[in-house]
DNA sequence: CCTTGCCTTGACGTCGGCGTCAAGGAATAC
DNA sequence: GTATTCCTTGACGCCGACGTCAAGGCAAGG
């Protein structure tokens, strides 16, 4: 199949197939007019490539899943290659989560704070004014 | 003060003041030879600048805050469009925490099922091989 | 023959928040 | 004088994953 039929069948585009094919993640062969030219087999690992994509895994780390499934591997993950860029990007994910967190907790309590000053300094405001009123 | 001064004391570059100033951030008043000249105020703003930056806003994120310690109040957070931008934030982490959660997870699962498949799959491997032996 | 629609390569644009270099002016120290 | 260190503006570089436009080739339908 041509590139435009790959790029429908994986729901992206032929620009993006190209981008792939230079940075030698998706190399493809070529019909005799020059035409890019791709089987079922590179719809799976384009398949494997936009999985991983979706994840959030830069491209780079798509590419021993790539290259196990472009070993015959069952999957893109039967290989070590792959097993350790899944357990590195869990890492990742557990740092990242956890920073997120922790600023979601502080802008959080921020909020929280700003708010309570913003009815008490408010005159009239909804919150009941106790004795520390601005002007009294 | 001088840019240099104050980009030291608030722990950044002269580049990164330029660049508040050429966004409409942070102006600065001139001195007669042209040095820009910040005062203490100044380094309020890009203290308030600064730390919500660490906590992941955009730079136009900031911008409520900067004019509502410049128009006088007495904490960037104390004007309403901040509150906004405090609350959108919220939201916005509350949404990133969860996609990374559910991808995290996701991760997780292929992680763990990947691993099975290569210790069922290895001849003679760690885990109890059933009738399901690749090569009998 | 001509149009349409696919394909080719090449090259520049995008976004944010600066880094880095270049060429030159200003103030201070010696 | 000159050496140093600060300052000025301007402009290009970076990163990732493409989008978008340009100029032109190839195949098929009418």
């Amino acid at each position: 199949m041509r590139i435009g039929e790959l790029a429908e069948r994986a729901g992206t585009t032929t620009r993006t197939l190209r981008y792939y094919e230079s940075r030698g993640l998706l190399p493809a062969r070529r019909a005799e007019n020059g035409y890019r030219s791709y089987d079922e087999g590179d719809l799976r690992l384009l398949q494997q490539i936009r999985t991983l994509q979706d994840f959030g895994f830069d491209l780079e780390e798509t590419r021993p899943f790539v290259d196990c499934l472009r070993a015959g591997h069952p999957a893109g993950d039967s290989c070590p290659a792959s097993l350790a860029v899944y357990r590195r990007k869990l890492d990742e994910l557990d740092a990242l989560i956890g920073q997120l967190r922790s600023v979601r907790a502080e802008v959080g309590v921020q909020l929280a704070r700003a708010e309570l000053e913003a009815s008490a300094g408010l005159p009239g405001g909804p919150a009941p004014r106790c004795e520390l009123g601005g002007q009294p």
